[in-house]
DNA sequence: ACCTGAACACCGTTCAAGT
DNA sequence: ACCTGAACACCGTTCAAGT
């Protein structure tokens, strides 16, 4: 119990560092950037000095991501005096913005999908979203998967169109984009009232809270 | 006009060789085996040789990608004589089974997305479901781009939890996770399907999958 | 326990040549 | 036009050592 933490000849190491520095190299440029070698230069150390913190090149970038998922304000989604369809919205509205800020970080969020307690954390507020508004267990569970299967899928391919883009997108299509996110989301929540009417007729919501169809 | 097609000391080369190599490396060893040397390689040619056929390793990915989105069969989508539902229902489980078979073809899609003519052909064919289905073309388009992003998404999450997974899933997993793949492209529908009643309150469906169009 | 130097087996890509 | 040899600047990872 007592020789526990004793420092190296230098304490300018740790995982906490090394994370900042490859959040760092991810943000600047891309997920291609955060490397061994690109974080050890970063911090000034030798490149196996990394797996002194991380046994792989992999477990730094799942180590990245939950540092990135603990970022996304749960706040809105977790305030139950709104309407459940106003709380996922801001989830989603939130991932989208938290994710995209940082280019690159979605393709490693699907190559490394959500473990940690962020991540875990994350998908149990969602799913009381879901049990709050009436759905029964097993469909509250589908409800998560498939919100979240929306949300990374969109971003992910927002993300890789912006990469490879001639020049970076205006503002009109960064607009429509986010609509176009927004409308599927509603899309989805729509299909989820109507399991909520199968389940519980008397909690029936519109289709439609917010859309203006003509 | 002439010398066109004039070969070079060998014909051993080609495309065609080229993309039949990295398709190999695909299927054996995954997205990270789709590599320069490794194409080479398996062609038994000089790593720097490919670059006289594709630009780039970017530009190999591209082709790759655009040869596998056309093994998607697009039968069941073009069939006029069945409802809508069921259309958007095989193709979403053949480009499932299809990029599933080959690990890590859906890490290419959502690195270099569709931009090729068998990506546009697949596009275009699913605008025509959803205007056969009623809904006014701005709403169509969009309701491609929500099937076409929940698919990727989904089938990207499934591949990167078999990639990592210690033990392959058992029978009883796999099944699950199409019941969940499937459960979403439901509930995705019930909403489209609510769109369709805002536009064409005649041709109203209701939630069950085996409903008929007019 | 923590870090370094050196090495191994890989990459993508380019450049100057050969035919 | 097509392909090769050689090289450059990178990777991830490991191993033996130093402190």
């Amino acid at each position: 119990m007592t020789q526990r933490r004793r420092p190296g000849p230098k304490g300018t190491l740790s995982r906490q560092t090394i994370l900042d520095a490859a959040q760092t190299l991810l943000s600047s440029g891309g997920a291609g950037a955060v490397t061994v070698r690109g974080v050890a230069a970063q911090v000034g150390v030798a490149p196996n000095a990394v797996y002194t913190y991380f046994s792989d090149k992999a477990a730094v970038q799942r180590a990245l991501v939950e540092r990135l998922l603990g970022e996304v304000d749960l706040g809105g989604l977790n305030d139950r005096t709104r309407p459940w369809r106003q709380r996922l919205r801001s989830l989603a509205v939130d991932m989208r913005t938290r994710l995209l800020s940082h280019p690159g970080a979605v393709s490693l969020l699907l190559a490394a999908p959500m473990n940690g307690p962020h991540a875990k954390a994350l998908g149990e507020r969602l799913l009381d979203v879901f049990t709050d508004a009436g759905l029964k267990p097993e469909d509250a569970a589908r409800a998560c998967h498939l919100v979240l299967t929306y949300a990374l899928g969109s971003i992910a391919l927002e993300a890789a169109q912006a990469d490879q883009g001639r020049a970076l997108p205006s503002e009109n299509e960064r607009a429509a984009t986010r609509l176009q996110y927004i409308w599927g989301l509603d899309r989805l929540c729509d299909g989820l009232s109507i399991q909520l009417v199968a389940t519980h007729p008397d909690s029936y919501e519109t289709a439609a809270p917010t859309a203006v169809p003509d």
